[in-house]
DNA sequence: CTGAAAGCGCTAACAC
DNA sequence: GTGTTAGCGCTTTCAG
């Protein structure tokens, strides 16, 4: 008994109800709704076999579509964060995503756990036509995963891609991002800066602003000092508590460039709870913009366009485009928070 | 041809490729690989398909599943916000959404555009078993949601309800959340209370925190003031446009009730740029928590908790749970964010 | 110009 | 105990 469906819902209006009220062949009724190129039905079938369907509210099944077309019309979207999925990095850029996702027909399948184990269940289910990974950390890479990659299973990695795979990956230069981070504190006269690392261990992300940065150090002549790298966790709390810390032992430094704002946030609210002002007595810079927060100068990610970007180009690899993969990095935008300032008696 | 998939992926492994293998019958392999119940099949056998199956990474198409048993296990989930989707409410729910969903082996399909569309679209083609529906704007009742309500077609609407539909909703008390909120503030003395309401026209739950908000005046005998209400969008930088204009213009007020978090900060926002300190000079309350931001004194919605009963409920509802539609109110914490404190002079 | 028919990959009832 | 079979609803050739 297939027929059963879930409770007591009326059967769903099938393509063969429409026909015979229309009183045409089955078939008829997907030629008019699909418009498909190389018939030659008359104009007056067709307007009644749409009336008709208009009428019964008939639509046709996408699973049926999916199953004989081979194809899903349906992107997996899986999201791997350490903490609460949804914040807003994952906001952002999927923004950009349904911007380009929805115009083309496609839906969005989401998917929380870990990309292993998403992009095996959705790749070997089939109940999608590509995915794109959010976040992968750096050590995604087992074996089913690779499997999926090479055998080219449409996948287009945001935000961060397994260095061991190659893939089509869209980002913000973060290397760039946290050298210039970084230049903007020592051109404003800062030379003893705290660096406020991502999860270095997880992000791959995190480890290339923090290249930036010393970059930056050493473009500057500033040695680097091993003692101003706090290694958080791109959260908020872990930065309240090791920036706090780091003042309670008496750490100095004037500055902190900090690889996230959420860390940049949390920084801010350690400074101030033990009366040290900002800019005043310490500047702060970060990568990312929080809406809403306290204002700090910072680079922000082009989210929606990363998003955008992402999706367009998965949207090839669907339709077939088999070249290399792609490393597409876009520019950040700089934004004066007002955070930043001379060095206290600089 | 509808062999042809997409670009030059290896064809999938199907049953039959399976059966082949382990040189038995491609039922048995369903059988074998679902666990059906009531077969007797030799546990050599079943060893033998489970580890070819295991060998050629097998899975069964989702698509066919759902094809043949009508269940496509999929939810879809509806976000129809003003401005950007996956704000931090859809976040925390979503959050609740996803751990009830995961464990019971539903996926999550997202659409942003309005619930009628979504629905009808969702509906129609079938390729969703259930609805979750976010912050559905009050007008949101055309023809096609109703017929689909009608038809009892699994719908749980989360953070506002159509009021002209009778559908499962679960929220907080959204009238007793702005009851309280004011209540805080007239508890500390103030009586002068500006009212930062949602946007009335669209949000359910902005029209009944603000009767919340004149219920707690009226119970206090503080004769109500039209003057002291701004019919915002819950967005921040309404609020600071509305907030600063109104202290501009002069208008006198020593606290600011918010109907929601991102208005309350805006409200910060404006106060603090016209030199006017919180609380000290003006007290703040507000619904919803912020990470991260100005701590404020608010009622912090149970976002994971609105979510994961939504979910619990729609998946009772999938299952044939045929009793009157549902209304679950859960209840809100306070959490202290010192921003409020005596009226000035009071 | 329209209808019949062959699958798509799977589940589940039913023979063998 | 296992294999055969009949669909699920649709797209798409291919006859009529």
């Amino acid at each position: 008994m297939a027929r059963q469906k879930t409770g007591v819902r009326r059967p769903a209006v099938t393509r063969k109800d429409v026909a015979e009220a229309a009183g045409v062949a089955p078939s008829t009724v997907s030629l008019v709704l699909n418009n498909t190129a190389g018939t030659n039905i008359p104009q007056a079938t067709r307007d009644r076999v749409a009336a008709v369907a208009q009428r019964l509210g008939y639509r046709s099944s996408a699973i049926a579509r999916a199953l004989v077309t081979g194809r899903t019309m349906t992107v997996g979207v899986v999201i791997h964060f350490m903490d609460r999925p949804f914040q807003s990095y994952a906001a952002g850029v999927l923004d950009g995503v349904w911007s380009a996702l929805q115009p083309a027909g496609y839906r969005m399948l989401m998917a929380f756990a870990g990309p292993e184990a998403c992009i095996a269940g959705l790749f070997r289910e089939r109940s999608v036509d590509g995915v794109l990974v959010l976040a992968a950390p750096v050590a995604a890479a087992d074996a089913e995963l690779q499997e999926a990659i090479a055998s080219r299973f449409p996948a287009v990695f945001i935000g961060s891609a397994p260095p061991s795979l190659r893939v089509d990956y869209v980002d913000i230069d973060n290397r760039e991002a946290g050298r210039r981070v970084t230049s903007m504190l020592i051109a404003a006269g800062h030379r003893r800066i705290l660096h406020l690392a991502g999860p270095l261990a997880v992000n791959s992300s995190a480890v290339d602003r923090l290249a930036g940065h010393r970059q930056a150090l050493a473009d500057a002549g500033i040695p680097w000092d091993a003692g101003l790298l706090i290694d958080a966790s791109y959260n908020e709390a872990f930065a309240v508590e090791r920036v706090g810390a780091a003042l309670d032992r008496g750490l100095s430094f004037t500055a902190i460039a900090a690889a996230n704002q959420r860390m940049a946030q949390g920084a801010v609210y350690a400074l101030r709870h033990r009366g040290r002002r900002v800019p005043a007595d310490v500047s702060v810079a970060a990568i990312d913009r929080a809406a809403g927060a306290v204002p700090i100068t910072c680079l922000e990610q082009p989210l929606a366009d990363i998003g955008r970007e992402a999706a367009l180009l998965l949207l090839q690899r669907m339709q077939g485009a088999n070249d290399a993969a792609r490393r597409l990095l876009l520019p950040c935008r700089e934004v004066d928070g007002g955070s930043v300032a001379l060095p206290w008696g600089g």
